[in-house]
DNA sequence: GTGGTCTAGACCACA
DNA sequence: GTGGTCTAGACCACT
């Protein structure tokens, strides 16, 4: 399980950065069906953070139905065929780009100039990331 | 001035909503400068919200400098060069499509992809526009 | 809003004995459309309970879509159609006898014992709520 | 014996639902006085379970008095008097039917039309049980 | 060992 | 005033 990244500063609760940078490595696939995820303590311990706030987290992500519970044992990846997490890697990407979409639009950018920026923001984002 | 749309379950506070729609009517050129605001109160009215609210969204937006209040007589647009407003146009168009890339990115959609889906919504809200 | 009653020996977690029985109250109608709830520190003043417990309650029944919040003004009771309210009912009841079903087939008790045994008991409780 | 079937997503303990159905195919005479019972181990293996948990429900059987344990051979079902286990029986129909009779009155269903959706789903069950 | 629940009390954002 | 979030730490049930 990838490193989770916090930002205090952005004003959007703990709990909810959690959950969706763990809904987005589901989705990516880089957490795998049936894995096994970090125990609410020792994510806690690791990203510093109480761990009922982890677990609150943990605790959404089962009630959207990314994650299985196994009683006294622990926190998996739940089966997702791949059509569905395709089409919920649309929906999550349709519903990022919803907003910028009327801005663009309520700004009176061009279509291909609006395009342009967003296709410069990807490559940007993969650059950096190849980087690493 | 255009009429504003609240939105009680998207999470964002009311008096941000105020803020961002009245920031891009200006910036879209529907709110020429000079133009005069609603009083606060009659928007509180028209929106069925809190007059305080209205206040909050005004005042920000005077921070911003895209108001100016002239005391005793309302507030009113406030002149922005036009190198100015497309500039930030464009950054307001950046910020808005920065999680978006980031996400399209990391969930391995392809470039081309992402922009379809994103010229796709475009369309949708342009339409959409149009036939009101 | 009608008095909450807990059972500390029940097992069942208190948050969802708060949860289950204003869920009830609203589809039984006793909690009408747009009421306001009781604020969240004065419930839980008065069952002598964590606040945090009332809230995760009404944050549940909001993710049902019984609740609306109104930000810094309360939670109220969302509007409901009288047909959905009606289905949620029988939904409601049917999930609750479901394991009762089972539980008469299985051990070979005729239909009609079955179906006195839960005559009388619904007698007994409208009996007993009469008194009150 | 009968198959024991786990739902990990009721929030009842795997332990419980284990007991439970094998409480019901005692009651319901599928296990028959005298039958021994699967090794803990072997039924643990079966339906992928610790089998600390299957001892615990065996155990808790035990307690019950619907299980014998003979030290080194293995459980077995206990002799129970044909009237006591149809008490125990209605004792555990009228449990099961407590809440949903509680339920029915609280929504203001009608009794005709709760006793009717209880028969529906009987039948339901029988149905699907005499199709295996 | 696992996660779930609850408390007491703090601080914050919103209206 | 409202609800939301977080902490620190306790206790419990399950495996």
């Amino acid at each position: 399980m990838d490193l989770i990244h916090l930002d205090n500063h952005s004003g959007v609760p703990i709990f909810r950065q959690i959950q969706d940078q763990i809904r987005q490595q589901i989705l990516a696939g880089r957490l795998a069906t049936g894995a096994q995820l970090s125990p609410v303590r020792d994510l806690a311990i690791q990203i510093r953070v109480n761990p009922m706030t982890v677990s609150k987290a943990y605790a959404l992500l089962e009630a959207e139905g990314l994650l299985e519970r196994r009683r006294g044992v622990g926190l998996f990846v739940a089966p997702l065929a791949p059509r569905q997490r395709d089409r919920d890697c649309r929906a999550l990407l349709a519903e990022a780009l919803g907003a910028a979409a009327a801005s663009a639009v309520q700004m009176g950018i061009a279509e291909d100039e609006a395009m342009a920026i967003y296709r410069d923001l990807m490559r940007e984002y993969s650059r950096r990331r190849d980087q690493r």
